[in-house]
DNA sequence: TGTACATCAGTGAACGCGCGTTCACTGATGTAC
DNA sequence: TGTACATCAGTGAACGCGCGTTCACTGATGTAC
């Protein structure tokens, strides 16, 4: 079957073009994606990037998923990389160093929503994977602040076990028997927490503040370590 | 002088076309705010509100600006207005609240930047407002959480006095001497972990989880005052 | 190996659309004597 | 109070531009006998 060499191509074609679309998310943000302007970019008519994608939706659909993909697989195979007791950094770190490495695919899965854009329900699936991640790594934190006063694990705060507790049971998100109350608002505190911390600093909203957002993130991590 | 009747028409026209704008923000981002379209649901023709702004780039600052008033004013108010014990929960649940009621205005300031749009210098200005209310706001905290180990007010965590150490003297935003490194440390956790929150349920990334972000809220809050 | 046909990639013209912005102009509103 | 002039608000036509998308068409690449 020769055709699988036009196959072969085709994906590559694509794949071009959404390389292509990445670099002028990166000048002009998600509104400076244009069918026509990466056709030329590629050297070829508007017209013809149509027989890779059905529109301008399923090539924007395509860059998300790819980056929650991404982000995803880059943090579970830094976790699964780490020695058992610096998952949680490992996890932590991970997600930041690809953040900052390509804030414009941060920006597009956790920043402001594409005004018009609907995710297909596929995308939530895939979101889901690096929550089951952020779970796996803060539970390897079990036990490990036994200097602290209260029972390992146990929630330091009334709201805390509240929130514990209104988690119990909660979303599809949490692998398995989803019961751990505990362990799941551990997992949504850091995901918040880093978050934040990236989110703004990606967004340059540091700048001028002088200093350096490394060591605020540093230190939220052994903050998020030490109350787990 | 008749002439403040027309100052006072003019004011006004500027202030609906920005509420106009402020409702396209909502309804289609960043990229939806028209000047033809806001003069048509003015009831003009486009070229007309090239009396009230020189184009749409000043109009937009104006938007960011109006924004960043209004946070820090609201915020400002509702902390002077709370008795002093609880003075750091009413900063946060201030910040929630404005970002809540006007998610497109909160995502306006604190979103993915608008490419291509540099924030005038006078905007950093009325931003370190907020953060002089946080920092205030910090302060009250001084010795709020006796019962735990080690001395009120210092750092629990190697990372922290570390963070601590690395903001002395750092910028411009904090009032006074600024020489208080802790305190400022806790300003900018108080910051990012609010905003951490905020964003992802603004941005609706908590949808489908099954849980109420607003208990998450409360926990991140308590845990913020514990860790004071 | 050679021919007849089907499949696919890419072109170029055209569609309607809305954008920001300029310009010369008309009327209304104010000011000065 | 009335008239002559200046200021300002808003119009309508026009500018060039780029957008997403469709359509009929040309050539090249593959497939079947």
């Amino acid at each position: 079957m020769a055709t699988a060499r036009r196959e072969r191509y085709r994906k590559q074609t694509r794949e071009e073009a959404k390389a292509v679309a990445l670099t002028q998310l990166a000048e002009a943000g998600t509104a400076g994606i244009s069918v026509n302007a990466i056709a030329k970019a590629m050297g070829m008519t508007g017209p013809a990037l149509y027989r890779y994608f059905t529109g301008r939706d399923e090539l924007l659909t395509e860059l998300i998923t790819d980056a929650y993909r991404d982000l995803a697989e880059a943090t579970a195979q830094a976790v699964a990389e780490a020695a058992p007791a610096d998952r949680f950094r490992a996890l932590a770190h991970a997600i930041r160093d690809w953040a900052k490495e390509q804030p414009d695919r941060y920006l597009l899965i956790y920043g402001t929503p594409v005004p018009g854009y609907q995710a297909p329900p596929e995308t939530t699936e895939i979101a889901a994977r690096l929550m089951r991640t952020i779970l796996d790594a803060c539970a390897t934190l079990d036990g490990a602040h036994a200097e602290q006063p209260g029972e390992p694990g146990e929630p330091v705060t009334d709201l805390e076990a509240e929130l514990a507790r209104h988690l119990e049971g909660a979303g599809p998100w949490a692998p398995g028997p989803t019961s751990d109350g505990e362990l799941k608002g551990r997992a949504l505190r850091t995901w918040t927490r880093l978050h934040g911390v990236i989110s703004l600093d990606v967004q340059g909203q540091f700048t001028g503040m002088g200093f350096d957002p490394s060591v605020l993130f540093e230190a939220e991590v052994e903050a998020l370590i030490r109350g787990a």
